[in-house]
DNA sequence: CGAGTACTTGACACGTTTCAACATCCGTGG
DNA sequence: CCACGGATGTTGAAACGTGTCAAGTACTCG
């Protein structure tokens, strides 16, 4: 059993109630695992995958990019993740996904997860239901997107991304609020719909609010209740487990 | 076999190769119909429903409210499609469901759509591979409301619509591109994160460039290559057939 | 040490929102 | 049949948020 095969056990866990024998196949389930650089384009638009990816850690994003140059991040990937679980049952990649940090990742080939799902509904409604879960999130991005100005906006997403490290377990312990989020300016931008410039002016507002402290990519929310007030953070959209997710709630 | 089943099955076959059986299954999946008028809520955030819907015919939109008031809808839904398939796996609803005209809807029960995802995988494949297309249509627009201004937006919706509509056999026969996209101004709006003035505005200038003509609920698409060539529409993200979709690649 | 990338700042331009008023359409009841 | 009311569509002017341009600083990595 691989560090790959463990975070997928884990994940899959949380995400339905597997039998014994549900997790002896996840784990006999063979996975190809590589070591990625930061930056790297692991997968792109309309290529047709005969593997899905498992990020074992590291961080990972997906994205978008426009005829005209621009692009749009729909999420930010850690440990646990199968970001484009979605090849399974759609032959084209619609959105690319590339390494923010180096990667760990597990390759799963479709042709055994399609006879994993077979085997085991239980497995296949849980693998069935992270995808639900990505759609979801995707609903509450554009939302944020369309619908909040910068302040708000930002904010929200930092409220997301701490609360998956740490449903991750990669939160720092202790009773402060403290997490890796190792993306750049610009990255921030694209996946706010916002000019650099201006995220750069927005984070000096969250800054000087005392609400979040952010640089060499680490996140820290100083102020957890004014930050979900201002962002209009709630967290049902992430479909946590009820007694992790009340933790969160607004 | 009610009309329904008749939807229902045209839509599945579509999403996957089905057998005779998995069509018998279908045919004999037990749907209760109903007949709802305009602007009704079908189904709210935070409920834990027990069935999922499918359009049978009309059109409906699903949401997300804002706690300011404001709201982003997230698609519009036509016969065929089943808005909240999602609750299929995920407990709580996140987002709403509201009718946009009267609309017959046929409602497919939890446990029996679970029966038959289990003894009919290729059934269950293709419904996963719906809530797929979703997610798929969600990033889109999650780039569209982020990335693109006002006109690209709009007519980056305009293209989606007519297919939309194209494909579920709803647009007008003939050479001209016609068809039925009974939205108001305002709504519009909410799905394009503008306020209704500038949506006015813009329309105003599509109409005045000869790309489209949009009122009383109709929609023509005047000047598909031009609209298309202004919005940076790639239909890839549809999923379509492969015939279907180079029919309107770019 | 040098080069490229990220970050920061200021000034200005532009797209979009807001507000307010008015026109138009449509279904309903008098 | 017409009068009415409410929602929808339209217009103008001003305010605001965000983008763009340009220049400079600070990192980081080779």
């Amino acid at each position: 059993m691989s560090q790959s095969h463990d975070v997928m056990l884990q994940r899959l866990s949380r995400l339905g109630n597997l039998s014994e024998d549900d997790r002896k196949a996840i784990a006999s389930l063979p996975i190809e695992q590589a070591d990625l650089r930061a930056d790297q384009d692991v997968a792109r638009v309309n290529e047709r995958p005969s593997r899905s990816i498992l990020i074992t850690s590291g961080m990972a994003a997906t994205y978008k990019d426009t005829l005209d140059g621009k692009r749009q991040i729909h999420s930010f990937h850690r440990a646990g993740d199968m970001p484009d679980l979605q090849s399974l049952h759609l032959k084209t990649l619609d959105a690319a996904l590339e390494t923010v940090t180096p990667c760990r990742v597990g390759f799963l080939r479709h042709d055994h997860l399609r006879l994993l799902c077979e085997k085991h509904p239980r497995v296949a409604a849980a693998l069935w239901r992270s995808t639900l879960i990505d759609a979801s999130i995707h609903r509450e991005w554009m939302t944020n997107v369309g619908q909040r100005k910068a302040p708000a906006r930002m904010a929200h997403l930092f409220c997301e991304q701490f609360i998956r490290s740490a449903v991750a377990g990669l939160s720092e312990p202790g009773e402060r609020k403290v997490c890796a989020f190792p993306v750049t300016q610009p990255m921030l931008g694209e996946a706010l719909g916002l000019s650099n410039v201006h995220i750069n002016r927005t984070l000096q507002y969250l800054r000087d609010a005392a609400l979040i402290s952010f640089d060499h990519g680490r996140l820290e929310i100083l102020d957890w209740k004014m930050l979900v007030d201002i962002a209009g953070f709630d967290p049902t959209y992430l479909h946590l487990d009820d007694e992790v997710g009340s933790r969160y709630a607004a």
